[in-house]
DNA sequence: GCCTTTCCATGGTCCTGGCC
DNA sequence: GGCCAGGACCATGGAAAGGC
């Protein structure tokens, strides 16, 4: 039940049925011209069943303190005042202080402050893992299709693993994670693709492992599966790729449509999968697998598509659905640090803006390196970009360092 | 040139298995 | 059970590359 009392600017607040006799009055309709300086009271009161379950809830708060502390007693013994002390020893046990003062509240108020800061500070022990048997094997699925999917794509996946039942019950995948998860896939490919070259024979006995047949065995609950998709895709090369593959091959362009949006809100627990997994098949480009096979061969940079060939419309720009850049890996050439780093830092030195000339002399430079004969070697473009971004590092340093003097 | 995106090496944490 | 090495997994920072 609820009452109001109408006050105007200081005077006396007074309940509603001593001002009317219609208590379907608006305010605004009693006090029209002087509204602007009318401020409404609504006081609350408590019926008879609110009181009891309000008790209730009191108690069950006072209980759930008292089992807080007695699991943490080290809790109590942060507070530094004594009688602050025994006042929240005397709220837990249910015996509450009949007045507390301003001080009072606020040293409590303080306490509670440093405990949750204290909280917030540790550093949580969670992190978020993918579920081993329900999501590791989709993701590597997915990776297998596809070892660097567009944005659009890596959406879609994190959309399907959190429209999962288990995921509405646990902490929600981010995209962050998703592309982490991709990421350090890629790595942990090139990671074995080295240590097969280094060791054949290791790498012989990987491969023929994985032609024997799955064995179905109980697998315990942190059953972690480990994959290696270079071996697997050299069995196929052998092999011949399955009709599967060649199915999703057959495709359309891998490029973001409107489809990927309609189905990011679309999938269902049941579908899910099969949603996304309908959606590689229409997604996925020849170009991609073959570029998939060829980027696990070597770290060498694949062939930039030239503004004249690929991808490029009738006026000379790219459109979405055929810009490369966002389906194909984009591909990272490395300077050596110890070698050419240091050459790059001292011409750089020397003129942070090199012309055309001295770029082109840089780069025939550079490759002239004994260090260069066994890596891909470095284009204009490389040395004009490192140029650009040393420039840029230049500056974000020279901000920072103002930045500190103001300080 | 600036801002953003993407890639990758690296580090931290957790887990597992072997050894004592 | 405790310790330790190594692997798996995830996050992060720096740098290369793209877009405007």
């Amino acid at each position: 039940m609820i009452s109001g009392l109408v006050q105007v600017a200081n005077w006396k607040a007074l309940p509603f049925d001593q001002i009317t006799d219609n208590l379907d009055d608006t305010v605004e309709s009693l006090l029209k011209d002087i509204s602007n300086h009318v401020t409404l009271k609504i006081l609350t009161k408590q019926s008879s069943t609110d009181s009891s379950s309000s008790q209730c809830l009191s108690d069950l708060k006072q209980r759930l303190l008292k089992a807080a502390v007695s699991k943490q007693p080290h809790l109590l013994s942060t507070v530094d005042n004594h009688q602050i002390r025994d006042l929240i020893q005397q709220v837990i046990s249910g015996d509450d202080p009949s007045m507390l003062n301003f001080d009072q509240i606020q040293a409590i108020n303080e306490w509670l402050e440093q405990l949750d800061d204290s909280h917030s500070n540790q550093k949580s022990p969670f992190t978020t893992r993918f579920n081993q048997l329900l999501e590791i094997p989709k993701l590597e699925r997915w990776f297998r299709s596809e070892q660097n999917p567009s944005r659009q794509k890596l959406i879609n996946y994190m959309n399907v693993l959190n429209g999962s039942n288990y995921r509405r019950h646990n902490t929600k995948i981010t995209y962050q994670q998703i592309c982490n998860w991709f990421s350090n896939q890629r790595a942990a490919n090139r990671q074995s693709t080295k240590n097969r070259q280094a060791s054949p024979l290791q790498s012989l006995s990987m491969s023929q492992s994985l032609l024997v047949p799955n064995v179905q065995t109980t697998l315990p609950n942190d059953y972690r599966p480990k994959f290696d998709f270079n071996s697997l895709l050299e069995n196929k090369q052998a092999n011949g790729p399955t009709n599967e593959e060649f199915q999703r091959i057959d495709g359309g362009s891998d490029s973001p449509t409107p489809n990927d949006d309609a189905s990011v809100h679309s999938v269902s627990d049941n579908g899910s999968e099969q949603e996304a997994m309908k959606q590689e098949s229409t997604t996925s480009s020849p170009e991609l697998s073959l570029d998939l096979n060829g980027s696990l061969a070597s770290t060498s940079p694949k062939p930039r598509p030239s503004s004249a060939s690929n991808g490029m419309s009738s006026n000379g720009q790219l459109s979405q659905s055929q810009t490369p850049s966002s389906t194909v890996a984009r591909s990272r050439l490395m300077f050596d640090p110890l070698t050419e780093l240091p050459v790059l830092e001292k011409w750089f030195e020397e003129n942070p803006h090199p012309t055309w000339i001295q770029i082109d002399q840089y780069t025939e430079a550079l490759n002239s390196c004994q260090y260069r004969q066994s890596y891909p070697p470095i284009s204009t473009h490389n040395v004009k970009i490192w140029f650009k971004n040393r420039r840029a590092k230049c500056k974000r340093m020279q901000t920072g360092e103002n930045v500190k003097l103001m300080i």
